[in-house]
DNA sequence: TTGACAGGATACCAAACGGTATCATAATTA
DNA sequence: TAATTATGATACCGTTTGGTATCCTGTCAA
């Protein structure tokens, strides 16, 4: 299945997080190259990064003394895969909905 | 566009929450039945609750003195939007690799 | 070979988080 | 009315989290 589906969401959980994985679309970069968006020092960075890594949603790739992180677009599958389960509640709720909507305005003219 | 993207996240976050949400799948639950399924207090499940609420996931409805906590599935939208976003790259990415091992060392990519 | 540059690692700190215990309040029921 | 039930609210506690400062290692350029 998708064992990563915790440390996926945990990683999505944060918006500078949020925000690299939107720079790392546009293309890879280096944590210096992030580190000059952000208000924050080089380390926060490189926390950050590790979080990202460990949710699978980022790659490295070592160039000299350089590491360029990359997304990882197939790593966003387990959060995808998640929240589609609740895609068909849709239709589901609502009908409900409106039967809890018709039985509530039967019952609130009865209340007290 | 989307503004519970934040506290959506943070609500998806945690394991507990995210098992909560499956169990209202089922249907409407008040606490107590919810903690019946749980190695925990009351208390703490209120607290997810809470943050469940925070971030749209669920709705409360009262009657009486039992509070019916179900399950918004519109609630979902940000998060599934967002994520949404990426699906564009994994198409990309495929590509790019796709160039990059039939012109193996060229550097010739062609985004759009 | 020396110095500057890119990054990794760790100790430390304040704030947030997940949880419990406890008390308070409204609604049902004997 | 009195006891019970379902929930809310809050103070408190240990752990995690986001951040900094600091030091260390490896790589490039002169």
């Amino acid at each position: 299945m998708h064992p990563d589906t915790q440390n996926g969401f945990r990683a999505l959980a944060d918006p500078t997080r949020r925000d690299i994985l939107k720079r790392l679309a546009k293309g890879e970069h280096t944590i210096a190259q992030l580190t000059q968006h952000f208000d924050m020092t080089r380390a926060a960075v490189k926390k950050h990064l590790t979080v990202l890594n460990d949710g699978g949603l980022i790659t490295t790739r070592a160039a000299g003394r350089e590491r360029f992180n990359a997304l990882n677009p197939d790593g966003f599958a387990p959060m995808r895969d998640w929240i589609g389960f609740f895609d068909h509640f849709w239709d589901a709720q609502l009908s409900y909905l409106k039967d809890a909507i018709e039985n509530n305005n039967q019952k609130d003219q009865h209340n007290d």
